[in-house]
DNA sequence: TATGAATGAGTCTTCATTCAT
DNA sequence: GATGAATGAAGACTCATTCAT
């Protein structure tokens, strides 16, 4: 039982804690996570936790920002090129990107009102990396700064606005991705292009 | 001990008890209500509440729907008239109305997403309301349509995907403003109305 | 809700509580059964019982009484007639009887062990009854006196005593057959032959 | 409050749990023992059973099994050698090793008579025993097929029915023993010998 | 006398946290 | 440091019994 968790440094343990949170934290409701689950998922003791956080809600924050941080980078990786393809493809690519992420941060997140706070340490904690949430629309506000330089946006138009015009519908088809649906209308790739060919468009007669 | 339940005919504490449960959900997370909680709060014994219902959860979800329906109401009753005003102040204000409502009503099933049994049934008694959650957007539609009769709205762009753009970013900031907030930004009416003036402009270049 | 129970003396209302808790006491174990389940059988409020009774034992015990006393009876109107037939016929038969009656007697009884103060009153109560329980041996035994008379049965044994070889594995056969029973043995009314005929041969080489 | 359970290996608790449960189980009716009643009797804190017992049944139920097979070696120790004495000394002897059983074993069963799914349970675990409860009439039979070998015993009985007269009487009798008892007739010893005597004779004229 | 709403003690079970080894 | 057994407070739920109407 002792070589089992790598022969790093002394506190490998730590990150193979908060690696074994992690891993539930996407299977579970937060809510439903216990230390003896996370101790047997990592394959260590019962109280070692206590050893390197100062409680279970510490190790889940350590958890949630790592989930947070990779899950985010995942979807910066696949920024559209400025100038390429249309503006329509573009932005409907890049939804699809947002909505993965939210289906997957946005339960994580919300489990979490159920904790205020747990949710308060988590926003400090989220605020002092590079990307906090509010930091998610910098690279949209980027690329469509570029875009608007090649001419292909309106430059008339609040860039950051538009960001939350993509952000917050899905961000939202995100979190009902998660509930019991309201069958029968389009599936979800087509309501997100649909967003964007309206959000294209302007409510703006022509 | 007599009437401090109410004069009213048989069942005052039912009644009573989805009050109590109502103002807790208010005060508290859901999951950190205790059947104890409520029947202080309602000031009555532990047991009470079995009488009037099968379990605590359905005590909830009924404190639940009557939160959802009083705050759905307060929004319907504050719709715009169609060709009144300019389609801008229109829509801010509509988007004023929104964010009161995500504001009160996200936290509320954002806390169920640890319990995925009773955001089901949740949700299956909003559908039987008359306003259920993707109804939410028909008189936003509705209004939409009557705008677009009156030729002050594009002929050409997809309200229902228009309703959504309005909705998402609303209900994003209302969820945000529960949560130690990004200070800094620009305040709450006033990001709500560049939404609108974005929504409206449009992306494509005149 | 006044004329619902009979326009007997007043105290029809006993009965009818005694009536309701007998039948409940055919169709679950005696600890499940509540007053509110009594109350609701009967059709009547939760309280009047008390009204009645000391407390709901008492009412249990009532029930448990007359239950009793009706089996019973039953099983006597079908005593053999000596005499006739054979002893091996009449045996059988009156085997198949006790059998029917311990597979509904036992498990009352037995659902008392769990209560024993209880089970005491009981057995006063029966005692006090013309048919207690260890006189249930003797219409078996005055039968046998009658076939041993006619020189059909063994002067020389005690009938007492072969009035439990019938009555003891009958009642535990009564009582198997309330349980996971073991299969694969032969069915109960052909076990209860062979108790007669192993009885009528005896160990006894020739 | 360390040597308190002994200094056994690992599981020491375990098996003290049973202990406690065990001795409760011979002071009460088994629907009368709590969770906390057990802890308290074993000198330990309300939740340590869950830690080596799925439920509070499954630690009855161990503590069931352990009993009935204490007391079922404890009747296997006392069987006769064939051929020695007369069948009349031996059956009655073990007719009283069976009374003795069934006096400690009938109402720890009879007790489960209110809970079906954990009568249930012992019974299956029970016959994955290599004495299940209808085992127990082998080595009688086994006794007196020897005795039939012998010529001591009637060649043409059948030797399982007479393992159920033997059996059933005195289970009878031994359930009896825990009921406010008929007083006035022979007492135990006399009645079983009287059932051996009746049972060698037979019903059969001779 | 009948009602049935209210009571509240008591049950099983879970789980974060501690601490002797 | 690591272990994991023990702790015990807290939670949801049941039900015999009471009593104002």
């Amino acid at each position: 039982m002792s070589g089992r968790v790598g022969d790093d440094p002394a506190t490998a343990l730590r990150e193979h804690l908060i690696d074994a949170a992690g891993r539930l934290l996407g299977q579970a409701p937060i809510s439903a996570i216990t230390t003896r689950e996370i101790a047997r998922t990592a394959g260590v003791s019962d109280g070692v936790l206590y050893n390197y956080f100062a409680d279970k809600n510490e190790l889940l924050l350590a958890a949630l920002m790592r989930r947070y941080v990779s899950l985010t980078e995942r979807f910066y990786a696949q920024l559209p090129e400025p100038g390429s393809a249309t503006i329509e493809e573009n932005l409907t690519a890049l939804a699809g990107g947002l909505f993965e992420l939210a289906a997957d941060v946005v339960p994580m997140i919300a489990g979490l009102v159920s904790d205020p706070p747990l949710l308060h340490r988590l926003f400090e904690a989220m605020h002092r990396e590079p990307f906090g949430p509010q930091q998610l629309s910098e690279p949209l506000v980027k690329y469509l700064e570029a875009e608007q330089r090649l001419g292909r946006v309106s430059a008339e138009i609040d860039l950051h606005a538009v960001s939350w015009l993509l952000l917050g519908p899905t961000a939202m088809l995100g979190l009902a991705s998660h509930m019991g649906s309201p069958r029968g209308g389009p599936d979800e790739p087509e309501q997100l292009h649909q967003f964007v060919v309206a959000l294209i468009t302007g409510l703006r007669p022509e």
